[in-house]
DNA sequence: TATATTAATTGTCAAATAAACACTAAAAAA
DNA sequence: TTTTTTAGTGTTTATTTGACAATTAATATA
């Protein structure tokens, strides 16, 4: 059959948010580009797309030439297809957001694209509109989050409370009272409290708790609501 | 400065959901293809992106080609980028949901495209991969609609209450008691009582409302929950 | 060894919210 | 005039949320 002869073609990328968790503020991985136009200039991880790749594997595969990981969470996050977004030449681009435990993360890949963690309040100047994909995505992990067990993706497979309860604190910016937040947590049957204390972050030490990975799978779409007041989170 | 000369170029497609209230049913518009391949067939209304044209001017444009319409609620949806979901070549679609007045659609563009509503239930066979767009469309709808106060954009510019909960029970498929919804509506400050009333749908009549626009856009993003219970939604 | 320090862990009560529930009112039709 | 139909409204109970502080475990220090 005929193709779609008369049809103009377009420049199609993927540009990757991806967060991590280091323990006290939420930081999403940037690249000093390495190319012109804007070369050595700070922005995020992306690509072309190729032609016998579906968005998915495109976005798979920056996600694992900079960070080394494979199967981590990633999603889709929005389009972005102004004409004008590429100096150089329109260019559509899908962006998508990763969350990963940093200390997975391979540490040497950070020397090959110039990489670098930066705090969510202190990103430097982007290229293009990559500013505007970081914003996005800001927003969609505070609203995801505030209504579902996202921000587990962030932390290693055993983790305390105190450290669950720093990331929800990092993430929306707030202090939660430790003892109605456990309260909740423990509530939703998602986690599993472990024998071995983590003694590196106090005195006393704190139990370690992983996933029931049952219950997260299951309960992943309801509505969980660990932040206090969630009236006016921004989508 | 020098063009990205050796990427590869993609076709770039939209695809829209319109959603339509007929006072009963919530409805999508579909068209039956003019071209092959699958020419006759039901399908999303869709079309190439062009040059010089934002995704989101090409979603308006091929909005208003159906319905003739502008300035309504149009909303990203999703990219659907799996190489082999058009079977002549390979195209990228971009997702876009509509909700519009389905009074204010001009129906006779539907001789043009051969178009017509199909409640939700009795969604016929789609070309591509439109079936899966469709399902992600009503899985969002219902996601945003249990948070966030857009199905007012189905209604006209005066709605009774009894319209609203029935626009809202069909959305969610359930029966909401009626003294709790009314409550919950009227004390968002979102509704302004008109005096009229409208003597179609009942002997008694019921009184006309219209959106406060300062209070809609205004508490568009806060959480208001007219939905009893909504613990399983899906995104 | 005793004491001090630090952070983890846990429960109650009050307030706000949500859910269940049924009668009266208005208007047209019979 | 009566019947029919749908609109409109208030109270009570149950559930959820939010505010609040003392005790415990372990290490560090005197």
């Amino acid at each position: 059959m005929h193709k779609y002869s008369k049809q103009v073609r377009h420049l199609l990328a993927v540009d990757c948010i991806i967060f991590g968790f280091d323990g006290e503020l939420l930081k999403i991985l940037l690249i000093q580009r390495g190319f012109q136009p804007e070369k050595g200039n700070w922005s995020l991880m992306g690509g072309f797309v190729e032609l016998n790749e579906s968005l998915n594997q495109a976005s798979n595969r920056i996600l694992k030439q900079l960070t080394g990981l494979e199967g981590v969470y990633l999603e889709q996050l929005h389009t972005f297809g102004d004409t004008d977004r590429d100096p150089i030449e329109r260019t559509v681009s899908t962006a998508y957001f990763a969350l990963i435990d940093i200390h997975k993360y391979e540490t040497q890949l950070s020397n090959d694209y110039h990489a670098e963690w930066f705090p969510l309040k202190r990103v430097p100047k982007l290229i293009f509109d990559h500013q505007e994909m970081v914003e996005a995505a800001k927003r969609r992990i505070r609203y995801k989050a505030a209504l579902h067990p996202i921000l587990f993706e962030l932390l290693p497979n055993r983790f305390t409370i105190p450290q669950l309860q720093t990331l929800y604190e990092s993430v929306f910016n707030t202090t939660i009272d430790k003892r109605n937040f456990s309260k909740r947590v423990l509530a939703t049957g998602l986690l599993i409290k472990l024998a071995e204390k983590d003694k590196a972050g106090s005195k006393r030490g704190a139990y370690y708790y992983q996933l029931n990975m049952q219950n997260y799978y299951a309960k992943f779409q309801a509505f969980l609501n660990f932040i206090p007041n969630p009236d006016t989170l921004l989508l």
